[in-house]
DNA sequence: GCCAACGTTGGC
DNA sequence: GCCAACGTTGGC
């Protein structure tokens, strides 16, 4: 099993939305980079974890864990020309842009946010630290995904 | 709202 | 196939 770091921003898309949805589950949608779009279709396996990453927000940070429940399959939102991540080259022939399906397993008690993950030197290789990492999904070693979950199963 | 970093585009 | 221009991301 592999785990991975999915971003989202909150005002678009939180954990809370996603632990609302039916069955908790929803899909991955409108990934449009060819780099975390070959993780989506290759990589990422039914049974990985992920944290749920909230970004452009004050705190930026993890606020919780998710499951992949379905692999790799065309994202068909590219298909349809009222979506804003339409993409004329992507058709249902020739898919160009994939998604997985993910379900809510739990939120943090203690939102671990990236000031936290930036001070923390088990930490300090990860993508998100990094300055300009863009990718919205990225891999997250055993030993990250140990340490992070330490952190926010923490208790106030 | 700023702006650095990065991916993508398109002219040549 | 290079690379400048452009658009987007995302922390601050």
């Amino acid at each position: 099993m592999h785990y991975w770091l999915f971003k989202s921003e909150p005002e678009c898309f939180s954990i809370d939305d996603l632990s609302h949805r039916p069955k908790k589950t929803e899909h991955w949608d409108g990934v449009r980079n060819y780099q975390a779009r070959n993780m989506l279709r290759d990589e990422i396996k039914k049974g990985d974890r992920g944290f749920f990453y909230h970004s452009n927000c004050q705190p930026p940070g993890i606020a919780g864990i998710i499951e992949v429940v379905k692999e790799g399959y065309p994202d068909f939102t590219a298909w349809d020309i009222h979506n804003e991540h339409f993409d004329p080259k992507s058709t249902e022939e020739k898919p160009l842009w994939y998604m997985v399906d993910v379900k809510f397993i739990e939120k943090f008690p203690h939102f671990v946010s990236l000031d936290e993950i930036k001070a923390h030197p088990a930490l300090k290789d990860m993508r998100i630290v990094q300055r300009g990492n863009r990718l919205s999904i990225t891999p997250v070693t055993s030993k990250e995904w140990q340490t992070i979950v330490k952190l926010g199963m923490k208790q106030k």
